[in-house]
DNA sequence: GGTCAACGGATTTTCGAAAATCGTCTTGCG
DNA sequence: CGCAAGACGATTTTCGAAAATCCGTTGACC
């Protein structure tokens, strides 16, 4: 069994989709940055076809934008784009956690818990550590919030709501990026799994709003105060490239 | 100007993805029909790599299911992916329903007005005349649904609700080729159309929740009524391929 | 008779080259 | 000098063939 990669289902469109993604949401790749194939073919090292097909399936996903005959670029970011999806995030999550509030039983329950234990330990790591250790929080923290509604039993909201959770993921590294530190929000998470264990669904989507509205003004915020981004590390971008404006 | 196709954007790979598209929610491709490579490239004339992205594409709108490395099919049906379709549809259009009549302006009204007006006067002719004309009629529902929502200024939720829509339509087109008449839901229409210009938010969404829901019964009933599918218009495609499980 | 491995056909998946397209620069003309 | 037409370079888009994979079947062996 050789497990080098971290996700490679088999074929190599597969492999090659979820690491274009997971660079997205990352910020490996920066917001705007236009991906020719032939840098994407040296850097994921496939041909074209499988590239090119990925990427497709970004652009309906709406991390890439892609133009005619003109190529793909990684989805650009606005305060206007930011709230517009942390809003459709707080009434999407609201019905998720409200069904799977209704639905759940002792496993959600339990898996809820242990995922927060989880959450919340990785958190005070990172705070002791420096910022390393980000992308395993990054992981529990989005097992937690995925444990919150797992039980909301339907495939049609759960799969919107990961969609909108990789953009809004992508914001918070970019946030990250611009030198911000992380906030310390475990206390709101146990807030919304307290009211969901508790069954109150209307306490637990009102600190779910809180929660996202927090943390989208956070983002905004920080994304202000670095407006001129260009030389980030790991990427030869020009400063016309990946800019970021958060005016339009 | 050649005005010869009806949605030609530029590039082969946006027309076939259009094509295609268009034919899975028309049921010319029926649920569960393998999309083997080779009779799709002759169907649409095109090259594999435009018609694997387009597929791809579709893969991504949950239109059509990809097995590694077996092809594609175009999505199957079910009961139980029918109610949670039309159960996030409900929440969904209820969102876009209240932001629209909070936003919305005199010229959505109007437009709102006149899309209820071609609803009408289409549905009536639809009724005079045999099935022909469901085409047309199809467009006419859409566009009065697309009206009411219109004015909710969030491209999230917009884009979220026009995927849902063309899923939904596909059902809609499955109950017909069953022989089911359609339902005369103008009534209906009007309702929403009423409560949404009297800025009436609870009114307005608690008529889409009926709508969608009869919608979703009569579609239920009617596939149940015809539990075999074999040999239907236009298709060479066998009855082991293309049956209809509504159990799972 | 039953089980397992290897073979063959069909299809998917991947590749790299050819064709088409766009933006830009240059050139020629008014 | 200004402007339109044409050509060049870079990139996308498309194509068909080659490689890889899967499924059903045959055949051999226990």
């Amino acid at each position: 069994m050789p497990a080098q990669q971290t996700a490679s289902d088999a074929t190599l469109q597969t492999r090659v989709l979820a690491q274009i993604r997971a660079d997205i949401v990352a910020c490996a790749l920066l917001p705007n940055q236009r991906l020719t194939l032939e840098t994407l073919r040296e850097r994921y090292g496939a041909g074209f076809s499988p590239i090119r097909e990925a990427l497709m399936q970004l652009a309906a996903e709406g991390l890439v934008q892609l133009e005619q005959n003109k190529g793909f670029r990684v989805a650009g970011v606005s305060r206007e784009s930011l709230y517009d999806l942390m809003q459709a995030r707080i009434e999407i999550d609201g019905i998720a956690l409200r069904w799977s509030i209704d639905n759940g039983g002792v496993d959600w329950e339990a898996d809820l818990i242990a995922a927060f234990h989880r959450l919340s330990r990785h958190s005070k790591l990172r705070r002791s550590r420096p910022g390393k250790l980000s992308g395993e929080w990054a992981k529990e923290h989005r097992a937690f919030h995925h444990a919150l509604v797992a039980a909301c039993n339907s495939p049609t909201i759960l799969a919107i709501r990961e969609n909108l959770f990789d953009k809004a993921e992508r914001y918070v590294a970019l946030s990250i990026l611009s030198k911000s530190p992380p906030r310390n929000d475990v206390a709101e998470h146990e807030q919304i799994m307290e009211a969901a264990l508790a069954r109150n669904v209307g306490r637990a989507i009102a600190a779910s709003r809180e929660h996202i509205q927090r943390t989208a003004d956070k983002v905004a915020k920080s994304l202000e105060n670095h407006f001129e981004f260009s030389k980030l590390p790991g990427s030869s971008v020009t400063a016309r490239e990946s800019r970021i404006s958060l005016a339009g």
